[in-house]
DNA sequence: TATTCCCCTATACGAACGGATAGGCGACAT
DNA sequence: ATGTCGCCTATCCGTTCGTATAGGGGAATA
């Protein structure tokens, strides 16, 4: 069975991919430190089982990434790897179109067993992480407003991530005052550090 | 060798544990996934040559757990781990007695030389690593920035952070400025994201 | 002593934000 | 078919922010 890691903190993904290395039935495990490092192993010699992406990495671009690793890799099953991410984060992966979500307080005897399900095209997600989802659904945003939440957490004003989204700057208002209520913060600052504490971007 | 390893992400704890457990000289590594934990560590049977602490992680608080631990682990060598912090943070954290500072950027196998160069007792920072601190240092905050920064990372409006520190508005605009120039930030949103990322508050 | 740096204040103005109100459109469910 | 919800747009107004310009006081340093 052979594996792609990719996570930029070496330290991380070198430890990782020996302990990988180290387990039975896993014959081979490549490393990529950067999206497009990744993207240009796929293309390589070997035809992995299983690629794991880290979700904070250079290149990744929150889910954009997972949509580029996939039109590269064609059928072999892509999934996410991250120490922050929150569940709604993992969801949205899976539903596009990741075959699993491997959080970093995932034990390493598990992330093995995860590792070598994924590589059979089963999709796995831990279910006790993913037991928090439903609560933060409750105060859950729209698509567009991650969206604007992200330009948010860029430092953008509403014009910019009124350009970037194709949008009038009234609409990218409306977005910020319901995104703020529901995220019960007081202004825009406010709603991109509870953003950055929860992980949400 | 004996080596005590505490992170809060279990797979990266386990396999970075792993990792060391199978190089050369080190005899020993036990693990803990919370500063309480660690501290109980050291107080069991085995008298540890290194003690490394996650920078992040619960009851850490900044190097508020570093001074704990080294309360708690007498003449053993305690040294910070850490994948987000700034080479300020590594900085203060030597200044503030530990042994050393290990971004997760660093390679497995330097990883491994560092550990046992601070179990024998040498202070070690990684030279390129700590290069930065010298620039980010020329972008050094002041005292009275800093509080400022630290209301704008509470969503506080100018006018409350001027009631706050007991100052003018327009003085709050005047640290804002050059707090933001500082960060190289476009605007207060874009600092308290940059302040958070670099755990500088 | 002169210089430099941090700190505080003042006035002023254009740009950006926050909030309210009001309406239209498409999708989806009861 | 009616209701709900996400989404987009519009106008309006008061507040806040960002920036520029122009000072004064205190502390440290060369």
């Amino acid at each position: 069975m052979r594996i792609l890691v990719a996570d930029d903190h070496d330290l991380v993904r070198e430890t990782i991919a020996s302990f990988l290395a180290n387990s039975d039935g896993i014959a081979l495990v490549e490393t990529a430190a950067t999206l497009d490092e990744a993207l240009v192993a796929v293309q390589g010699e070997y035809v992995f089982d299983l690629i794991l992406l880290d979700y904070n990495m250079p290149g990744m671009n929150g889910l954009n990434g997972l949509a580029r690793m996939k039109e590269a890799a064609g059928k072999v099953p892509v999934s996410i790897l991250s120490g922050t991410a929150s569940p709604a984060v993992a969801q949205a992966a899976i539903e596009a179109g990741a075959m699993g979500f491997v959080p970093k307080t995932l034990g390493s005897k598990s992330m093995v067993s995860a590792v070598k399900f994924m590589a059979m095209g089963e999709v796995y997600a831990p279910f006790d992480f993913m037991q928090k989802a439903q609560e933060k659904t409750v105060g859950n945003l729209t698509e567009r407003e991650t969206a604007v939440l992200q330009g948010l957490c860029e430092g953008k004003s509403n014009k910019e991530i009124a350009r970037d989204l194709d949008l009038q700057e009234v609409t990218i208002k409306l977005h910020v005052k319901t995104l703020s209520r529901k995220l019960e913060a007081r202004n825009r600052t406010h709603a991109a550090m509870i953003a950055k504490e929860r992980c949400l971007v």
